[in-house]
DNA sequence: GCACTTAGTTAACGCTGTTAAGTATAAGAA
DNA sequence: TTCTTATACTTAACAGCGTTAACTAAGTGC
């Protein structure tokens, strides 16, 4: 049997958490098989009997990575006291996650595996989800009208779209370093929020 | 002397070319020193006699791209029939380019070299020639008043970000197949540009 | 003719992800 | 109890990676 002496959990759930914990602290460069085998004391190829591959292992994990989100863009939504506070506070949820787990963040949106054309489905639904939550908490401030002014997805994915620029270059330090990064956030909200035209008072274009 | 027979133009020249052309056709995944090497008839080394290593060949590169970008760009500008039109056009073609060549786009702005830190400095002036290229249109379409509504870098960089969001999502796949893509830009640019709030009254747009 | 520079080479180091084959150990069937 | 099979894991190796050290051949200046 196993009894590698350590393990209480399974030996998936080891990779697993040794796996995040380097990535978070050092970053997707660090994660390599040997190192990861090395601390979890096992040899590398052990690691091929819970996962298909590198990627497959950096799937689970960016999973994993959906559904922490997911539970912070959804309590955001419900702390919120209105429909529309629900959307700014749904971005200003999505902003912090990013912030807050740089590594985290680049390994499930600014990653590009080698096999992610060939991504099992299930991976999508839970970043589907998290899409999910920005386009009905934008349908519950629009009104009754639901899908009046444009179909949901595109407004959601512009809302996620813009917030994700930002994230992304702030993470990659592309971003000038002199720049107030407080004040670019609020105008990348503020922007995005002004760009869906909610509240009817604003709606005195279109 | 050189004459490996083929040499007309520098080797470096030789090197940079079948290097775009590999990460243009192929992807940057598809770009080693090896195959490089292969490809100009020269071995590995060779390459390192021209570029201290891959990321410096990487960051020259990046350098071309965005001299590139800064030509579409500053056309763009000139094209415009008005200050305010000319936002409108420069956010165009930055979405342009970046659809138009991903595979550069990838490697100028999505790429995360590991050597990024001690990035040589006049790449970052390129680079911020085309920031400045989005401040410029957007301090003149704003009329006199300068800088009155907060530092344009911060505008700028927002207008850049929400751009950056949509095309990086567009070229990693991440955005849904059933997506428009024609009207998710719209709605990027349209949002990106109602969110610099330039002149009310000509807003009368979309 | 000798030193020096230039432009290129080969061989190797220490990594990488991954696979094939082998080894103990436990469980189930006869 | 013995035979068989499955489980959990290992070692050794493959092919490839970026990079370096050491070398060679050819041209240049004195």
């Amino acid at each position: 049997m196993s009894n590698h002496s350590e393990s209480e959990k399974s030996l998936r759930r080891l990779i697993l958490d040794s796996a995040r914990k380097v990535v978070v602290e050092e970053g997707y460069a660090a994660l390599t098989m040997r190192r990861l085998a090395k601390m979890i004391g096992y040899s590398a190829t052990s690691i091929y009997l819970h996962f298909e591959s590198k990627d497959a292992l950096l799937h689970a994990l960016i999973e994993e990575g959906m559904d922490l989100l997911h539970a912070r863009l959804t309590e955001a939504v419900a702390r919120a006291e209105s429909d529309a506070d629900a959307v700014r506070m749904v971005c200003r949820e999505y902003v912090d996650f990013g912030l807050d787990n740089p590594e985290y963040y680049e390994v499930m949106f600014m990653l590009h595996p080698q096999r992610m054309e060939r991504f099992p489905a299930g991976k999508y639904r839970r970043a589907r989800r998290n899409l999910d939550v920005i386009g009905q908490a934008i349908r519950s401030a629009s009104g009754s009208d639901g899908d009046a002014d444009g179909p949901s997805l595109v407004k959601a994915s512009a809302v996620w779209a813009q917030l994700h620029g930002a994230i992304s270059l702030v993470i990659a330090q592309r971003v000038d370093a002199s720049l107030d990064r407080d004040e670019f956030f609020n105008r990348i909200i503020d922007g995005t929020l002004s760009g869906l035209k909610l509240n009817a008072e604003a709606e005195a274009q279109r």
